[in-house]
DNA sequence: GCCGTTTTCGGCCCGACTGTTTTCAGTCG
C-alpha cells in the first residue's frame, strides 16, 4: 500500500494479493463533503462554494439509505436541489471508489493543526490565513507561543485585545468548546426563562436556538425577551448578574453574552414587543431553515430578518424599514408563517429538510403537517429497570412512580444474565420476578405491569434466554451490551438475526451511542430497519438523555414505511421515567405522530398489537 | 458550487458586535 493511497479511500485486500478500492457509504460521503467544505473555508474560498458542500453533506445525512442507493444506481442524484454537476461527480467517485483526487490534494495542503485553529473563538478563515502566512502558525500550540511572544498583536488587523482573547480561547478550548446534552441545557435554561418572565420590565421571554428545536445536543443558549428600549439595561443587568455566570463576554444595548461555570454559553437579546415573533423565529433557526424562509420572502417581494418582514424595494436596510413601521405585523410565529403562505411549522421541524414545502401544501389545503406526538399521548413505556438488576428503585416503587405520572401501564425489562456488570437476571430470578409482577397485578392498586426482559443479543446474534423462558414473558427487548468492536458486517448480521427471532418484540438502543461520550457501534441501520419492518419488530426510541437512539434523522422515512416506534425512558430509578420528555421531543423532530408510537395506545391496544405479531 | 418568470453570468439572507480602525473587516449566529 502506498502512502498516497492511504489519504483517500479505504483499501481492502480482495484476496490473491490484489488490492481493490472500496466505495464509501452515504454517511461517509457526507462526512467527506463536510470536511471539504471546512478545508475550502480555510483556503479562503468563496463562502457560497463552501456552503454548497456543507448543504450537500446535510442533504445526504438526512437522506434515506435506500433512496441514496437507488439514486446512485439510476444516476438521479442531480435531480435534487443543491446537487449540481460538480457534486454529483464527486459523490459518484467517492461512492464507487472511496477516492477523490480533489480532496487528496486539498487535504495535503492543510495540516490537522490548522483545522483545530477554527475552534478558537474569534478566529475565522481570514485571520487563520494571516497567521499562517505571516507567522507560520499551523497549530493551537504554535498559536499560543506566538501570542505569548507578542507577535500576534503586531499583525495588521490584530491587536492586544485579540491576542489576549486568543490566549483565553486556547485555555478554555477543551472545557468550553463542547456541546451539551439537551437535558442538561434545558435544566439550566428553564429557571432563567421563568426568571426573565418574572421581571416587571419583561413582556415576553422564550429560549430559542437548538434547545427550542429539540436537538439532542445544544451548543449554547439563546434567550429572546420583549421589553421597551428604556428597560433593556435593567434586563441585561439581571441576566449578567445571575449567580451561575462566570464571565460576561459581550454586552451591548440589545444583546449580552455570558458564560456559565459549567462552560455553557448563553446569549440574551432584547427586542421591542412588535418584533418579538420575528426575533424568536430568527434565533430559533436553524440556519438552513432561515435561509429558505428568506428566499421565500424575497420571491414575494419581501425581506425577512429578526427585525420584521418588510418590502424588499425602497431605500434603506430592513432594520430601518422596520423602524419606520413598514413591517407586516405578526403577534406570533404562526402569523409570520401565514404572511409567507405557510402553515405554522413547529420549531423541532425547522431543519431545512423540506418542512417549508410541506407547510406550503398544508396552507393550501393539501397534505397537512402532521400532528406530532405529545407527552400527554403516552400511556406507559416498556424499557425500565428495577433493583433486581442495575436499577435504584423496586418494582412497586417504579409502579407507583408510573401511576403518579398518570400512566396506564409500565413494562419491566431488567437485564439478562450475560450482563453481569448490571446484575442481570438468570432464569430463576426472572421467573420469580414474573411471579411478583403477576401478583402485583392481581393485587391491583396502580399501573398495570407488563413482564419483559432486556435480553442481551450475544455476539453471534443468539439471545441470552431460551425460547421457553422468553415464552413466559409479555414482551422482549433485545439489546447489544457486549462486543461493541465487531465489524459492521458482523454487528449487522448479529442484530438482524435477533430481530428475526420470533420472540423478540423490540430492539433496544439500536446503535449503542452515548452522546458526547461514546460513538455508535458500526452497524448498517438500513438493513436493521428493513429487517424490523419485515418482521414487524418495533425499534425503540431510547429516551435516555445520553442515548436518544434511534436517531431522529432516521425516523421520518422509517415511519413512512410503517416501522413502529416504542418510546422508552430506559429508567433506572423513578425520576428516570421522566426521560420520556426528552424522547417525545426527539420523536417530534423525527416527524412521528401518536400513531407511530406504540405506547400511545391503551393496554388492550398494546396487547392486540403484540398478539398480531405472533 | 448552485441556480434561472431579471436564466448560462452574477448573484447568492441579514444584522450585531468587536476590535482595529477613522470607515471597516472579520466573526458569529
Amino acid at each position: 500500500m502506498t502512502e498516497g493511497a492511504e489519504i483517500g479511500g479505504r483499501e481492502v485486500d480482495a484476496g490473491r494479493g490484489v488490492v481493490a478500492l472500496e466505495g464509501m457509504n452515504k454517511n461517509e460521503i457526507a462526512e467527506r463533503l463536510e470536511e471539504i467544505g471546512t478545508l475550502l473555508e480555510l483556503q479562503g474560498e468563496n463562502p457560497f462554494k463552501t456552503r454548497a458542500y456543507q448543504s450537500g453533506a446535510r442533504a445526504l445525512e438526512a437522506m434515506d439509505a435506500d433512496e441514496f442507493a437507488a439514486r446512485m444506481a439510476a444516476g438521479t442524484l442531480g435531480e435534487l436541489k443543491g446537487f449540481g454537476e460538480a457534486l454529483v461527480d464527486k459523490v459518484g467517485k467517492l461512492h464507487a471508489t472511496g477516492r477523490l483526487e480533489f480532496y487528496d490534494k486539498l487535504r495535503a495542503q492543510i495540516p490537522d493543526g490548522v483545522i483545530a485553529l477554527l475552534e478558537v473563538p474569534g478566529l475565522g478563515p481570514k485571520k487563520i490565513k494571516a497567521l499562517r502566512e505571516q507567522l507560520g502558525v499551523e497549530s493551537p500550540e504554535a498559536l499560543g507561543e506566538a501570542c505569548r511572544a507578542g507577535r500576534v498583536a503586531e499583525l495588521a488587523g490584530f491587536g492586544e485585545k485579540t491576542q489576549v482573547k486568543i490566549l483565553e480561547g486556547l485555555a478554555n478550548r477543551a472545557a468550553y468548546g463542547k456541546r451539551h446534552r439537551w437535558w442538561d441545557a434545558r435544566a439550566v435554561a428553564e429557571p432563567i426563562v421563568e426568571g426573565l418572565r418574572g421581571l416587571a420590565q419583561v413582556r415576553r421571554a422564550e429560549a430559542a436556538g437548538s434547545l427550542r428545536r429539540n436537538l439532542e445536543t445544544v451548543g449554547d443558549l439563546d434567550f429572546i425577551v420583549a421589553a421597551r428600549a428604556e428597560d433593556a439595561a435593567a434586563v441585561t443587568e439581571w441576566f449578567c448578574a445571575l449567580p451561575e455566570v462566570k464571565e460576561v463576554t459581550a454586552r451591548g444595548g440589545t444583546k449580552a453574552s455570558v458564560r456559565f461555570a459549567s462552560g455553557l454559553q448563553a446569549d440574551l437579546r432584547i427586542v421591542p414587543e412588535e418584533q418579538f415573533a420575528f426575533a424568536l423565529h430568527h434565533f430559533t433557526g436553524s440556519k438552513d431553515h432561515n435561509v429558505a424562509m428568506r428566499q421565500r420572502a424575497l420571491a414575494r417581494g419581501l425581506s425577512l430578518s429578526e427585525w420584521g418582514l418588510v418590502p424588499d424595494a425602497g431605500e434603506g436596510t430592513a432594520k430601518e424599514k422596520a423602524e419606520r413601521g413598514l413591517s407586516l405585523r405578526a403577534e406570533s410565529e404562526a402569523e409570520l408563517f401565514a404572511h409567507l403562505g405557510l402553515a405554522f411549522v413547529p420549531p423541532e421541524l425547522r431543519e431545512g429538510l423540506g418542512e417549508i414545502e410541506v407547510a406550503e401544501t398544508a396552507a393550501g389545503g393539501g397534505v397537512a403537517l402532521p400532528r406530532l406526538v405529545e407527552l400527554a399521548d403516552l400511556r406507559g413505556a416498556f424499557h425500565n429497570h428495577t433493583t433486581e438488576s442495575d436499577g435504584k428503585a423496586s418494582l412497586l416503587e417504579m409502579r407507583a412512580a408510573a401511576t403518579a405520572l398518570g400512566w396506564e401501564y409500565l413494562g419491566i425489562a431488567d437485564h439478562s444474565k450475560s450482563s453481569v456488570q448490571a446484575r442481570g437476571l438468570d432464569e430463576a430470578r426472572l421467573a420469580s420476578q414474573v411471579a411478583a409482577i403477576r401478583a402485583a397485578n392481581a393485587a391491583g392498586g396502580g399501573a398495570w405491569l407488563f413482564a419483559g426482559t432486556e435480553c442481551d443479543i450475544l455476539p453471534d446474534g443468539r439471545l441470552d434466554f431460551d425460547d421457553g423462558v422468553l415464552a413466559t414473558l409479555d414482551y422482549v427487548v433485545a439489546s447489544v451490551h457486549s462486543a461493541f468492536t465487531q465489524s459492521e458486517d458482523e454487528m449487522t448480521a448479529r442484530i438482524v438475526r435477533a430481530v428475526e427471532h420470533p420472540r423478540v418484540t423490540m430492539l433496544g438502543h439500536a446503535t449503542g451511542r452515548l452522546l458526547l461520550r461514546r460513538e455508535a457501534y458500526k452497524v448498517d441501520l438500513a438493513r436493521v430497519i428493513d429487517a424490523a419492518i419485515a418482521n414487524r419488530v418495533i425499534i425503540e426510541l431510547n429516551a435516555h438523555p445520553s442515548r436518544l437512539d434511534l436517531d431522529w434523522r432516521l425516523w421520518r422515512r422509517a415511519a413512512e414505511r410503517r416501522l413502529m416506534c416504542a418510546l422508552n425512558p430506559d429508567a433506572h430509578n423513578t425520576a428516570g421515567l421522566r426521560h420520556v420528555e426528552a424522547g417525545v421531543r426527539v420523536a417530534r423532530k423525527g416527524w412521528l405522530t401518536a400513531e407511530n408510537v406504540l405506547n400511545t395506545r391503551d393496554r388492550a391496544g398494546v396487547e392486540r398489537w403484540w398478539s398480531e405479531r405472533r
